[in-house]
DNA sequence: ATTTGATAGTTACCTAAGCTAACTATTAGC
DNA sequence: GCTAATAGTTAGCTTAGGTAACTATCAAAT
């Protein structure tokens, strides 16, 4: 077997293991996998305008609407005035953010449990080349 | 930013990314991942139960019976008489494993593509990796 | 040998989360 | 100012996961 179908095979399987045990957790919180990315980009940046999530999730613009409004319905997001009256821009309210640093911790404990054993130099190895494919596959996306 | 967060952000979004592609590389065949997941186990292990590939691929049995049972009705499937009456075992049938080959080509051309660029010591690295945190995942189930 | 419990699979039903197509509202460019 | 492009929404479809409850078959224990 070629080692590339090795390596995604295993990437492939690890992603679902991973994605339950997330799941797991999330659902403690009432959470779900769609959304909690959207948490996980806004702490990382404050606030997004709509396109700018569908972009870094590669998902439609419509995936997020739906996904947008159900945190808003849930009262973890507030808006954020922006210079375009076209754009809805967004971010975590208090409740949100309290709710994050909650959820935070407990995924934390997942992901630090999976790379136990893992040593810092090979996870920043790692992490450096899935950087590196990652961009592979968006100037891939770009020359279409 | 912890490493750990880092390692899984990057894990994710380089999974949609793949996921992605794969998906455009199947729908010129008519196929889902899904699909092509349960084929991909039958081209390296010739015959399986529901039950086995459930367990494989993480999922619950109704989610295989479906997928089985679309890729009956294509005509991708044969079915091989087992020691248990109770189980349904199958395995490619000649169409399906014409399928394979011809998809192969392709999603191997998609996977080398991702992956040039990366040597192939860090590939068997990774995958060495991948395998040893999936490990920990799985034996952290049973402990449950 | 019969009953009891475990195992394989199916059916029915629910939900998340992706997609496309078609639409409105606003802005930018020529 | 008209036209293009952009942001977002709505409606409707599909895949693919889940649980609960069921049948059929086999295994095991008394």
């Amino acid at each position: 077997m070629k080692s590339s179908q090795e390596f995604f095979q295993q990437f492939v399987l690890l992603y679902r293991s991973f994605e339950h045990h997330l799941n797991d957790v999330l659902s403690h919180y009432g959470l779900y996998r769609a959304q909690w990315s959207i948490l996980h980009y806004l702490a990382k940046n404050e606030s997004a305008t709509l396109v700018e999530l569908a972009h870094y999730l590669r998902v439609e613009k419509p995936t997020i609407t739906r996904t947008i409004t159900r945190l808003e319905n849930i009262g973890y997001l507030s808006l954020v005035p922006g210079k375009d009256r076209r754009e809805k821009r967004v971010a975590m309210s208090e409740t949100g953010a309290a709710l994050y640093i909650e959820v935070r911790k407990a995924v934390d404990l997942l992901e630090e449990g999976i790379l136990s054993g893992v040593s810092d130099e090979q996870q920043q190895e790692t992490t450096r080349i899935m950087k590196q494919m990652h961009h592979h596959l968006i100037s891939k996306e770009h020359t279409l």
